[in-house]
DNA sequence: TATAATTTTCAGAAATTTCTGAAAGTTCAA
DNA sequence: TTGAACTTTCAGAAATTTCTGAAAATTATA
């Protein structure tokens, strides 16, 4: 497994990257090994392509199937396991935004919920928790969109996200056709 | 400085997550305390309250002010800079999701368009780049999206987020009103 | 059932990130 | 100017994360 240099510059890349996006160098690397490569691949051939070892590659496909961005495949006599990128790049970017929606939001909506029942004691715990309230508010939001986003399908996702500018319009065009008075559908 | 429990609670959880929202754990730290904090603090005071070195607060404040996240104050006699959180809850969560942006898609928008001049030179080559160019097509819409996001009013930005499922049905209402030719407003 | 092939685990090593605190730098009032 | 008040810097220490590789576990074949 020789790697041309644009690959190289690829999966280098998607390593230094991957701390910002949620994994670490080596599982950075593999899925981007694994999304250029046509082929499924096993252990061995990760490890030699990405130069790390045998022990890493397993931890770092254990963790891209927690996140089910590979699939395994079994090649007839062979016992090796194979994998591919599961998936088109939107499904893997779905899953990766679903992902970490799930861990940079629940943890702190569900502390806040619990914070929030207390009674606040004086005037200045009155004013933090009305702070924590508006974080808890906006996250809250957040989260609820994200994953009505994460439900749209590709094809919405497309129109939607290339609607640019259109998108203010179009939030205007709703209030004049329906009123104004629709909007929380569920 | 005394944090009540739930402050301190809330303090402590900001710094866990830091790191799952791009800044340290003392980083985090800061800024929970200053968004909950009604009253400037100045560096002494951060230090005291979080027990960490007073060479820890400065850098963090650097890096805070790098994010546009807190704001600079003076009291009138007095030598020493105090610090607030930069505007509203809306106002932080927008520069933090618009820093992520840059941070998170704007180094390898640039790499791919670098990578995607090249010719490929054999079949695995062209499959490889093939890839590369959706992911590339993916993350620039994504971009731009974000990017439109987070010049909505907070106004807007409500609305939107509050659609749930009617987010759809409004891609389909747009759909129906300007027959589906409109879109690329820019 | 043995044994060969393969994967997983995990203790310790290596690398990276974060933090401390003392020294250097800056600012301002007298 | 001087020096007191304050902030910044940064080398090394501490903490955390990642990685290695050998041993243990698992699985399939004969």
């Amino acid at each position: 497994m020789k790697l041309t240099d644009d690959s190289q510059a690829f999966v280098l890349h998607f390593g230094e990257m991957g701390s910002r996006w949620g994994f670490n160098r080596t599982v950075g690397q593999m899925l981007a090994l694994l999304t250029i490569h046509s082929e499924p691949l096993n252990a061995d051939q990760l490890a030699e392509a990405l130069k790390i070892s045998r022990g890493n590659v397993s931890m770092g496909l254990k963790e891209l199937q927690a996140w089910r961005l590979v699939e395994l495949h079994h090649r007839p006599g062979d016992r090796k396991d194979y994998f591919t990128a599961a998936g088109s790049i939107w499904d893997m970017a779905r899953t990766v935004f679903e992902e970490r929606r799930k861990r940079e939001l629940d943890p702190t909506l569900s502390l806040l919920r619990q914070l929030l029942l207390n009674e606040p004691q004086d005037g200045a715990e009155t004013l933090a928790q009305e702070r924590m309230r508006e974080v808890y508010s906006l996250l809250e939001l957040l989260d609820q969109f994200a994953t009505t986003l994460s439900r749209l399908s590709e094809a919405d996702l497309q129109r939607l996200m290339k609607l640019g500018s259109g998108l203010g319009r179009l939030l205007d065009l709703k209030d004049k056709v329906r009123g104004g008075a629709s909007g929380s559908g569920e």
